[in-house]
RNA sequence: GGGCGGGUGGUGGAAUUGGUAGACACGCAAGACUUAAAAUCUUGUGGCCGCAAGGUCGUGUGGGUUCAAGUCCCACCUCGCCCACCA
C-alpha cells in the first residue's frame, strides 16, 4: 500500500525495462511535427557519476519529457568525452590500456544514468574515441588544413612539466596547467593551431543573436575575444645622430594622449631589440635582459606585475605629430602577441607607463586636465590621470574634451598619413596540438621537403595504434606501425604524430547526434532538421572555452556548406554547483554523497524532485539528506491520492451541480496547470513543485468530504490526472506507473499529452483585496471581481477597522490599484 | 585593477517586476495514535511587547524618490565567480 523502497525499485526498474523495451525515447526524423533539441554538455567518463551530473541530467530529462508531452518530437541523446588526459594517465601508472580503462568507465556511468530514470535515445550513444567518430574529427581537420585554417606554426607555447605538454593559453589558469596545476614554462616548438581569429569580428557580432543565452556567459565571451579600436601610428627610427635607420608601428586606443608621448617601449621578443642594438655598447645588457624575462614562467612574468623593469635600447623614435624624438625602452609588461608589441608610452595618463616613468627617472608631461583641477601640476600626480578631461598642451586640439579628441586626433593623424585606424582582439589562435596518445591523431604526413600534406580522405580513419609505450614522451612516437604512412605508390613518410585538443571533439559532437551513422560527416537535411540545439546544459566552467569553440566550428560547417545554421545553442542553461555544507563536493575533502546511495534509499524520483525542489537551477544547491526524505514524502502522498481514482465514474461533469468547493478545487487546478506550464518554459522547477504541493495540501482538505457526489468523484478523478501528469516529467516512473494503474492503456504517460487549463476557469466571482491608511496594512476585504473604485473607496473608508486610523482627519488621496490594493493617505 | 552576480527567518528558498515580505519545504516545538519508538496526522513557528485581540520593528549598512521600496536612485560594507601588465 504504501510507497515502500522495495515498492519503489519496483516500480523503477520495471519502468526502465518497459520504455527500453518499447524504444519510447527514440527520436525519428519528422518533418510535420515541431522538434526539440535537448541536450547536456556529454561528460568525460571519470568513473562514477557525481551530483553535479545528476543536476544537469535532472533537469535536461525533465525539460525533454515536458517537451514530448506538450507533443514536440525530442531529440535527446547521451555520450562521452571519452578522449583526454586521465585514460593516458592511468595507462602510465598501472600499465592499463586506455581504451579498456576508458570503457569501463563509461558502462558503470551509463548504467547508473540508467537507474535515474534518464529518457535518453540510446540508439545515438556517441563517444569521441571511436573511430567513426574521429574518422571526421580528422576529415574536418583535412577540409580545414585546405581552406588555410589549420596551419603549423613554430611559436612559444605553454609547456606542462607535470603532463608533459602543450597547454593552450587558454587552459593556462594564473599561469598554471589547468589540470595539473604545475607552473607553466615557455618552450618553442612546432604547432599545430586553428585560425579561430578569422572568425573573431562574427563570434563578437552573433552573441548579439543569442537571445536566450545567460548574460554573464555572453559578458565573458565578449570579454575573451576583447575587441579594442584604434590607431596604429608609425614612428621614425632614430640614432643619437638623428640619422633615420627604421621605421615602427605602435598600437593606441588613446589617441587624444599622443602629445603626450614621453618614450616608446618594445616587448622583450619584438625582433628589432636585438636588430637595433647588435654590436652597440649595450648589446650584452640587452640580450641579458631578453633572456631574463623570456625564460620567466607566465606566472613569474604576470605574478610580478606591479614591478616593471626595463632597459634603454639608445635609439629614438621621432614623434609624428611634433617632431619630439623620444628614448625607445625595452620592458617586460609589454606582450608580443597583442597589437604590435610595441607600445608609445604616456606616462601621465597610463598607469602602467607612469610607474614605469617614476621608476626609470622619464619626463612626464600632461596632455589631459582633469575638469576639477585645470591647473594640475605634474610634481604633484601620484598616479596617472586616466579619466576624461580637457586637452592641453596638445596645439590645435587644446580646449576640446579628451574624448572629442580622441575621434578628431586619430582622423587627423590618418588624413596627414601619419597612422590608420585599426581594431584588434585579444582572441589567439586555438592552439590544438598535443603530444600525447589518448587523442585523435593528426591526418597529416610530411613529404619529402618536410612539407604537411594531407592523408587521403580514402585512407581515412587514421587510427589509433596499439603498440605504444608510455610515460616516455609522446607515445605515438614509439609506435612502429604508425611512425610512417605508405602511400599509394608504396612511398614511406613521416607521420605527424601529434594528436587534437579534445576540445576539437567537443565542439561539433551535437552536429553529429543529428545523424549519428551517416556515411558522410552529416546529411544535410537532417542535420538542418535537427540543429540548432533547441536547449543545452551544462556548467558555467564551459562559458568561455567549449561554448566558444562550439559556436565557431558551427560557423565553419555552414561555410564549408555542410549545415545551414550559424549558431548552434538556441538557449543555454548553467546549472550551479552542488554543495554539501557550504562546500563544492569532492573526494579530496571527503564530502561526497553519492548518487546510488541516495536512489537505493529513496528511488531516483525523489532524488530528482529534491534536486529541482531545493533550489533554481542556475543557483548552488545545498544537498540535505533530510529534504530527499521530504521528497519522498510527497510522492508517498501523490501514490495514496491515486488510489482514490473511481473508475465507475468519467469526468464529464455537469458544472450546475457543482457547488462552491468544487468550483474552487476546480479553479485552483487549472491555475496550476497553468502555473507548472509557464514555469517549466522558464526553469523555474522549484516554483512548479511548490504550486503542486499547494494544489495537494487543498485537495486534502477538499478530498475529505469525497464520496458525497458524483461531481465531486468525477473532480476527485480529474485531479488525480492533471497532478499525475504534471509530475510525470519530474517523477517518471511513479507518474508512469498511476497512469497505468487508473488508465490501463497500451501508450506510455511520455506520449499522453500535456494537460490544457481553461483562461475562463481561473476567473473568480470575488477578490481579496488590501486596504493600507498611509502605507501601512490595516485591513482585507472580499469584494466582487468586477467593483469599481468608487465602490471600492465606500467600502473601505465606510469600514470600522479603517476608520479606526483615519479617525476625522481629512482624506488627501485615495489610491486604488485594480484588484490589489487600496491606500487611504490623510 | 576590470567585469559579472549575490546578501531576505534556525535552514533551502518564494514574492505576479514598485502593491499583503517570508509562499512551499526542511528543521524545531506541542498534541493525537502507540506499551514504546518509527511512520502518519493535527496545531504552532521572523524579532520584540502582550494571556489574547492587537501593536511595533523587520529583506547587508546609511541616505533619497514614492500614496507605497526586498524591488528604483546615490554612497558604503561584504561574499562569490570570471578575467587580469591588452597599450
Amino acid at each position: 500500500m504504501s510507497y515502500t523502497i522495495d515498492k519503489i525499485k519496483e516500480i523503477e526498474s520495471k519502468w526502465q525495462k518497459n520504455w527500453a523495451e518499447d524504444a519510447v525515447f527514440k527520436a525519428v526524423k519528422d518533418a510535420s511535427k515541431p522538434k526539440y533539441y535537448c541536450l547536456e554538455m556529454y561528460p568525460y567518463p571519470s568513473g562514477k557519476l557525481h551530483m553535479g551530473h545528476v543536476r544537469n541530467y535532472t533537469i535536461g530529462d525533465v525539460l525533454a519529457r515536458f517537451r514530448r508531452q506538450q507533443g514536440y518530437n525530442v531529440l535527446y541523446p547521451m555520450g562521452f568525452d571519452s578522449f583526454g588526459l586521465p585514460a593516458e594517465n592511468a595507462a602510465i601508472k598501472n600499465q592499463s590500456d586506455p581504451q579498456d580503462w576508458t570503457e569501463e568507465r563509461m558502462t558503470d556511468m551509463v548504467a547508473q544514468m540508467k537507474t535515474m530514470g534518464l529518457s535518453y535515445d540510446w540508439d545515438r550513444f556517441l563517444f569521441s574515441h571511436s573511430d567513426d567518430y574521429y574518422k571526421w574529427n580528422q576529415w574536418l581537420f583535412i577540409q580545414m588544413f585546405k581552406k588555410g585554417l589549420a596551419y603549423k606554426k613554430k611559436s612559444v607555447v605553454n609547456w606542462d612539466p607535470v603532463d608533459q605538454t602543450v597547454l593552450a593559453n587558454e587552459q593556462v589558469i594564473d599561469g598554471k596547467g589547468w589540470r595539473s596545476g604545475a607552473e607553466v614554462e615557455k618552450k618553442e616548438i612546432s604547432q599545430w593551431f586553428i585560425k579561430i581569429t578569422d572568425y573573431s569580428e562574427e563570434l563578437l557580432r552573433d552573441l548579439e543573436k543569442l537571445n536566450n543565452w545567460p548574460e554573464r556567459v555572453k559578458t565573458m565571451q565578449r570579454n575573451w575575444i576583447g575587441k579594442s579600436q584604434g590607431s596604429v601610428i608609425r614612428f621614425d627610427v632614430v640614432d643619437a645622430d638623428s640619422e633615420k635607420i627604421d621605421e615602427l608601428e605602435t598600437f593606441t586606443t588613446r589617441p587624444d594622449t599622443v602629445f603626450g608621448i614621453e618614450y616608446v617601449v618594445l616587448a622583450a621578443e619584438h625582433p628589432k631589440c636585438k636588430e637595433w642594438t647588435a654590436g652597440k655598447s649595450n648589446e650584452q645588457e640587452v640580450n641579458t635582459f631578453i633572456h631574463d624575462v623570456t625564460k620567466q614562467s607566465t606566472i613569474e612574468r604576470v605574478g610580478d606585475a606591479q614591478e616593471k623593469k626595463g632597459v634603454d635600447l639608445g635609439v629614438f623614435a621621432v614623434n609624428p605629430v611634433n617632431g619630439r624624438r623620444v628614448p625607445i625602452w625595452i620592458a617586460d609588461y609589454v606582450l608580443m602577441d597583442y597589437g604590435t608589441g610595441a607600445v608609445m608610452a604616456v606616462p601621465a595618463h597610463d598607469t602602467r607607463d607612469f610607474k614605469f616613468a617614476k621608476k626609470y627617472d622619464l619626463p612626464i608631461s600632461l596632455v589631459i586636465a582633469p575638469s576639477d583641477q585645470p591647473d594640475l601640476n605634474v610634481e604633484d600626480m601620484t598616479e596617472a590621470f586616466v579619466e576624461v578631461g580637457t586637452m592641453v598642451n596638445s596645439e590645435q586640439f587644446n580646449g576640446l574634451s579628451s574624448d572629442q579628441a580622441k575621434a578628431d586626433i586619430a582622423d587627423w593623424m590618418a588624413s596627414k598619413g601619419y597612422s590608420h585606424k585599426a581594431t584588434t582582439f585579444r582572441l589567439k589562435d586555438w592552439l590544438i596540438s598535443r603530444q600525447r596518445y589518448w587523442g585523435t591523431p593528426i591526418p597529416i604526413y610530411y613529404d619529402d621537403a618536410g612539407h604537411p600534406q594531407p592523408i587521403p580522405e580514402e585512407d581515412l580513419p587514421v587510427k589509433l595504434p596499439k603498440d605504444v609505450v608510455f610515460g616516455q614522451g609522446n607515445p605515438l612516437e614509439t609506435s612502429e606501425s604508425f611512425q610512417y604512412y605508405v602511400a599509394k605508390d608504396g612511398k614511406r613518410y613521416r607521420r605527424e604524430t601529434d594528436t587534437m585538443d579534445t576540445f576539437f571533439d567537443s565542439s561539433w559532437y551535437f552536429i553529429r547526434y543529428a545523424d549519428l551513422n551517416s556515411d558522410k560527416i552529416i546529411d544535410r537535411d537532417t542535420a538542418n532538421y535537427w540543429m540548432p540545439v533547441d536547449q543545452y546544459i551544462g556548467g558555467i566552467e564551459h562559458a568561455i572555452l567549449h561554448l566558444l569553440y562550439s559556436r565557431f566550428f558551427t560557423k565553419v560547417f555552414r561555410d564549408l556548406d555542410l549545415i545551414d545554421v550559424d549558431e548552434p545553442f538556441n538557449r543555454l542553461l548553467t546549472q550551479g554547483m552542488v554543495l554539501l555544507h557550504g562546500e563544492v563536493m569532492s573526494k579530496s575533502k571527503g564530502n561526497v554523497v553519492d548518487p546510488d546511495d541516495m536512489i537505493g534509499k529513496y528511488g531516483a524520483d525523489a532524488v530528482r524532485l529534491f534536486i529541482l525542489f531545493a533550489a533554481p537551477p542556475e543557483d548552488q544547491l545545498e544537498w540535505n539528506d533530510r529534504a530527499v526524505e521530504g521528497a519522498w514524502r510527497f510522492l508517498n502522498r501523490i501514490y495514496l491520492f491515486a488510489d482514490l481514482f473511481n473508475k465507475e465514474v468519467d469526468d464529464d461533469i455537469d458544472e450546475a451541480q457543482m457547488d462552491g468547493a468544487d468550483r474552487d478545487m476546480e479553479r485552483l487546478r487549472h491555475e496550476t496547470i497553468k502555473k507548472v506550464t509557464e514555469d517549466f518554459e522558464h526553469y523555474k522547477f522549484n516554483t512548479a513543485i511548490s504550486s503542486l504541493m499547494i494544489l495537494m495540501n487543498e485537495v486534502d482538505k477538499y478530498k475529505k468530504n469525497v464520496g458525497d457526489s458524483e461531481t465531486k468523484k468525477k473532480i476527485i478523478n480529474r485531479l488525480i490526472r492533471t497532478v499525475n501528469k504534471l509530475l510525470a516529467p519530474i517523477a517518471p516512473h511513479l507518474s508512469e506507473e498511476i497512469y497505468q494503474l487508473i488508465d490501463g492503456t497500451e501508450k506510455s504517460i511520455v506520449t499522453s499529452g500535456w494537460p490544457a487549463y481553461d483562461e475562463k476557469a481561473l476567473i473568480q466571482e470575488t477578490i481579496q483585496i488590501v486596504a493600507q491608511v498611509n502605507g501601512k496594512l490595516r485591513g482585507k476585504f472580499q469584494i466582487p471581481a468586477d467593483s469599481s473604485e468608487e465602490q471600492v473607496k465606500d467600502l473601505v473608508l465606510a469600514d470600522e477597522g479603517i476608520k479606526k486610523y483615519t479617525q476625522d482627519k481629512p482624506i488627501r488621496k485615495f489610491v486604488y490599484v485594480k484588484g490589489k490594493i487600496a491606500n487611504v493617505v490623510v
